[in-house]
DNA sequence: CTGAGGACATAACCTGGGGTTATGGCCGAT
DNA sequence: ATCGGCCATAACCCCAGGTTATGTCCTCAG
């Protein structure tokens, strides 16, 4: 049976698994193998094995080895640090799937609209936890208008909504300010342009938007007036990006989701005129139940000071 | 014999592996098991199976499965979501590892000082992928002086390096700025204060730094007239960040390395005033022998236009 | 109504990566 | 010279995750 060929990277055969990432992180930290091992609760010869496992797969020497412990080598470093980012995502991964998973012992029920839970709060929960190590979070993810009621019918106690005003019966308190942001992918005309769009040739241009009822595209819709033009609509921010990148055509998007595409030079970013793109990030509450507990410390770390 | 109980968390226990999250990945994409099993290079039992492993372990529910196909579930799509940014940073640890190892078809080499190298260049070796596949990369990675020296024994085409001014016996082109910003964790009571820190100021305070000889010193040192007072000094741009992060003091670091911080809100930037902390980062080659074929392409992306 | 086809689940089996314990070699400090 | 810390090697073991084969369910066509 000739087998068809895989159309996708299969990364997994390439990048060490987490328990060998996270060991090399530990070794350049701690300074021997051993040591490292110990920290990840396996043996020293497992640990050995799997650093000299990743030499091979990498073709790349990690680290040096002497009879008084081990350093990274410059390479080693530098493959280190790639490494470390790896973990910091899995790390956020771990502190939202840990929320998600619904428990007996949570102390704190929060919802958040996806761009919040998404981007913002894995960061929050992993402060949290360092914080305050033993607080359980419940997270509940929808869009703005399923945290409301999830607050009006007192099933959590604290919401996150992106959006241009509190609900009523709700109290709130701006915790990030973000900003919409027009970008297109390097290879794009708009890339090349010097003079800020104006926002009724915004209007009039395609672009790759969210499906209706996401809270981007209605503030997206409320600068323009309801004007928007969709060239295509998908449902995730994810996708949107993905589109973008490949050079299909403008989007709108939130600083938050395209702010490492920016960084890395693929996408690039289009200044627009007079076309009010901001929007508060808020915390809020049922109106008479400020925050206190968990919940308070929550929301302090999503404020600065 | 009692085990010593592990200080660090073991994320692979928790965190599905690449294989998995890819693999939902590609159930958003493609809506169905099958599928996305076939493109990974698994059979459909395979792929059900760890779908069904992984919502074990998340207590979760991910997908919604029909006979006639899948779809990810509302908190499945946001998994995938984090999910992403696994796979994303894997993908850039690849091309980053790729280019470290020495191979006979390597058509291009380059030399990039550490902060490109960490931050920037695993984006343009994926772009590059998408643009030119088949260009291998060969990367040596190191300071400023090991980038001009690999240059200047035309052992590379093509270098970057972060730096104040252009090395002589070669030519460049700034291909980003980049802007060092001095933060503290939020819990310093810097993070409270409104009044710009005046250069005088920032000079006496005893700082996180990186130690002597990198480039983000010498741009501090020359910035402040020499004068930055060190409270600690670590190897690595990542233990600066570690510290600061923990609070034990201000630290002064590129944009790019503290921007995920800054963004989750683990560090605060605080305003400084009268200290030029921008710097140009640049493509730089031997005089008379400007970048052609790959080199151009790879330099072609990492500008705007 | 019925049969075909697509999609997921279940079962039985196999393989190898990665773990463990035990032991040896190397180097530096006492 | 000897001891102690650190890494490598060897021999063994186990189970996670793969495969093939088959079953069930739903939908759609005729």
């Amino acid at each position: 049976m000739a087998d068809t060929p895989t159309p996708v990277q299969r990364l997994a055969d390439r990048v060490p698994d987490l328990v060998a990432l996270q060991l090399l992180i530990a070794v350049a930290r701690l300074g021997s193998l051993g040591r490292a091992a110990q920290e990840l609760g396996i043996t020293q010869p497992a640990a050995s094995s799997r650093v000299r496992a990743m030499e091979r797969q990498l073709g790349v020497a990690l680290v040096d080895r002497s009879p008084r412990g081990s350093r990274l080598t410059e390479t080693g470093a530098l493959v280190t640090d790639w490494a470390r980012r790896i973990v910091e995502a899995a790390e956020a991964f771990d502190a939202g799937a840990q929320a998600l998973r619904v428990r007996r012992d949570q102390r704190l029920r929060v919802a958040a609209s996806m761009t919040i839970a998404e981007y913002l709060l894995p960061g929050w929960l992993i402060a949290l936890r360092h914080e305050r190590p033993g607080t359980a979070v419940q997270l509940l993810a929808g869009n703005s208008q399923f945290v409301i009621e999830r607050l009006l019918a007192d099933e959590v106690e604290l919401g996150f909504v992106e959006g241009l005003t509190i609900p009523s019966g709700l109290s709130g308190v701006v915790v990030a300010r973000d900003r919409l942001v027009v970008t297109v992918a390097p290879t794009h005309p708009w890339a090349r342009r010097r003079k800020p769009v104006a926002a009724d040739e915004l209007a009039r241009t395609p672009l790759i938007l969210r499906e209706h009822g996401s809270g981007t595209r209605q503030v997206l819709d409320a600068a323009l007036g309801g004007l928007a033009d969709p060239l295509l609509e998908l449902a995730s921010t994810t996708a949107v990006k993905a589109a973008a990148v490949s050079g299909a055509g403008p989007c709108v998007l939130s600083e938050l989701v395209v702010g490492e595409e920016l960084a890395a030079r693929r996408l690039v970013r289009i200044t627009v005129e007079g076309v009010p793109l901001d929007r508060a990030l808020r915390a809020v509450w049922r109106v008479g139940h400020r925050p206190v507990g968990p919940a308070r410390d929550l929301l302090s770390l999503t404020r600065t000071g």
